[in-house]
DNA sequence: AACAGAACATACGCATCGGTATGGAATGTG
DNA sequence: CACATTCCATACCGATGCGTATGTTCTGTT
């Protein structure tokens, strides 16, 4: 049988380097098994197997199943939470800049595993408590940030609340579907919603879309 | 043991109203369940015992799971084009009220379980081919109704488009996440954010919320 | 009443999964 | 070398779930 222990250990070095896996390893794994098969596809015994040992493993380093899945949670909520905190940091005077940086991060579709675990644990948030927490924790965190910035702006506090709540929004909504067969030029109509989104500041409404390269 | 069929049964009238299932009960059913649970908590078993019936009877009116996973897809699809072909419907002139109706509808919360299962059937379609086409054709059916209207007020076909996106995404992010703890007049908020959305007609700029009782 | 068919119950095989108990291989320590 | 500890495999139990095979009850018809 192949040993785990074996896998990454170079046989005829001073220092083998161990694989065994921690904690951490397990949670990681368990992360994109989460992406891939929603919360109720993170099994144990999956897990297992994708990486290669057997529950033995598992219930060494974790008391049950639902204590992985806390630390799944707590692991994406921090990461979250860093992540929106250093995409809306902005200098004074870049506040709109800053605001437009975000929208566009957020909505684009570059990052999809991004995007699958952020749906997965909403789905979660539906059935279990401990997700909804984490969710709530991370909605907060995200729409003050964005008010910050829109507070920077010089907009009022209700405006501010106004346009982080539609910000979020849009940003959620759109990056779960798929509007390719709808338009044919998704770029410059997303940077169209971002300048209706963001506070305008010389001109009275953003230029249509297809007028800005 | 009890007999589902003698559920609902008058012994004593001339006319027994029999209760036994047909293939709709069991879809709906299904529909509501999958509300609950997901796609994955929708289990045959779990649905046999929520119908007082054993699985015996699902497999007399279906030829397996998948047979009623279509038919709830179905279901909902055919639901779901329906209404917003019917909230969608304005007379001449009433264009942008047809669209601060359909945003106050479909971002309202009051329809939670309606909310439940888009929910559902969305996280659905991140595994399931079937789950998808559903999805991608109610998304299709919605952003051609809203971009009609919006071709209705006089708009040009790109910021019809580019609306219509920003309606659909906003209306579908609003209704999957709560507010209530980030600001405290929720109404005034929403409806600031549709007068944002909708055309502009004579105004340059809809009022700061709060501004509207 | 006799019969056919519809609607459901019962029982089974098979697979998956959570959790436990126990054994075994590798590593570090004296 | 003896020993304890860490890390993992194996084996098992109970529960759940899909699908099938077959028996059983009720309904409508003649």
């Amino acid at each position: 049988m192949e040993c785990a222990i074996l896998a990454g250990m170079e046989k005829k070095s001073g220092k083998p380097v161990r694989t065994m896996l921690d904690r951490d390893a397990w949670i990681k794994a368990a992360v994109a098994v989460l992406a891939e098969h929603g919360a109720d596809g993170l099994r144990v015994e999956v897990l297992a197997k994708r990486l290669g040992v057997t529950k033995g493993s598992f219930y060494w380093h974790f008391k049950d199943r639902r204590d992985l899945l806390d630390e799944v949670l707590a692991l994406w909520k921090d990461g979250r939470i860093r992540d929106i905190r250093k995409q809306t940091q902005a200098e004074p005077g870049g506040e709109v800049a800053a605001l437009l940086h975000t929208i566009e991060v957020y909505s684009s579709a570059r990052n999809r595993k991004g995007i699958a675990i952020e749906a997965a644990v909403r789905d979660w948030a539906r059935r279990d408590a401990q997700a909804v927490a984490a969710v709530d924790e991370v909605d907060a965190e995200r729409l003050a940030c964005a008010c910050r910035l829109f507070l920077a702006c010089g907009l009022d506090r209700h405006e501010a609340e106004a346009r982080s709540v539609l910000l979020y929004a849009y940003v959620f909504g759109a990056s779960m579907m798929r509007f390719g067969a709808f338009t044919s030029d998704v770029a410059s109509l997303k940077a169209w919603i971002a300048g209706l989104i963001a506070p305008q500041l010389q001109r009275s409404a953003p230029v249509a879309p297809g007028d800005a390269t």
